[in-house]
DNA sequence: TTCCTTTCCATCATTTCCCATGTAATACCT
DNA sequence: AGGTATTACATGGGAAATGATGGAAAGGAA
């Protein structure tokens, strides 16, 4: 398994939406690009689809493109499949990290979750996302309430043993 | 895996049919042209057919190139076969992107999608498509209906794990 | 000539690049 | 250990390059 994204952290985004990528996220990034290498930037992809997702989600080019060729093995034109390309060919972007580490979020991604002058990068495994901080905060929140009346006995790892049922809800 | 399209983007078509190919399009265009080279402009090709799409679907050079040698694997004369070359082939065409990143929509191509003054670019992977803004918004608001009912948890990716017993509804 | 298409210019708004600063983290030396 | 040099990070500002778009000029086909 690949180097994987650890952490959180909160980073100022300026008039032109220059926001710093937390510096062990780049080396997560320049490791799953194959065609970095030392004192080069390496490429990334932003996915900011789904309507209500309140969050830009960031994908290493090797993850990027592990969905990309599960979803070429999906049936041409089926629903599912043109679902899939909206949401990850159209509501996405490639980039570069710039020489000093920083990425630029559009004003059109920045409206779409609501990000004004601070960002708030969390890592998720084999990628991240990059949020508002306070709307971060609120889903934080319902996570912690959910786990305090879900979780007998203060070892979260106890989920890891349950059946799964899971939904939305669940 | 060659550098795919990505995301989408509006842009005015003038009283001649020109309008500005997204920069982030151009770059997978010459990449996808084996002829391209700096300070050139790159080819690529047009596919207007089907009675009932309302998009048209931009290729590269090398990605038309495997769908014409896919076409060409098929037995000559089966109807398949001739289905492919009329869409491909006939109801296809060549062109070269100008100095300034613009390709020009001939009145027949506008008319076709019932494109007046904008057009919408939108990024499907290995190729793009242009449509009338207000049409793909229809196109989305159908897709995004279905998502929201298909899918559980806010995570399309979820559609890749669940067992597909795919149609084109699926 | 007249209409239509292709080039060539011109402009304005972004976006990208380059440079600079302050601070934090780490290495180094004695 | 104490103090200093060095490198890595985060962030800002301005200049330069790129991108989107409109209009005029030029080339041709009918």
């Amino acid at each position: 398994m690949a180097r994987r994204f650890r952490g959180e952290s909160i980073h100022k985004v300026d008039a032109k939406g220059r926001v710093s990528i937390p510096a062990p996220f780049r080396r997560v990034l320049e490791e799953g690009d194959s065609d970095w290498h030392e004192g080069l930037n390496p490429n990334m992809v932003l996915v900011y689809g789904g309507k209500s997702r309140d969050y830009i989600e960031g994908y290493t080019m090797k993850s990027m493109d592990d969905v990309d060729e599960q979803i070429a093995n999906l049936p041409r034109g089926s629903r599912r499949r043109r679902a899939l390309e909206h949401m990850f060919s159209g509501q996405s972007l490639q980039l570069s990290v710039d020489e000093t580490g920083r990425l630029v979020l559009s004003v059109k991604l920045r409206e779409k979750i609501g990000i004004k002058s601070e960002a708030i990068f969390v890592a998720t495994g084999d990628t991240f996302q990059i949020w508002e901080p306070s709307a971060y905060d609120e889903y934080v929140a319902a996570i912690e309430d959910w786990m305090e009346e879900e979780v007998d006995d203060f070892d979260p790892l106890t989920l890891l043993d349950e059946p799964v049922a899971d939904t939305v809800e669940g």
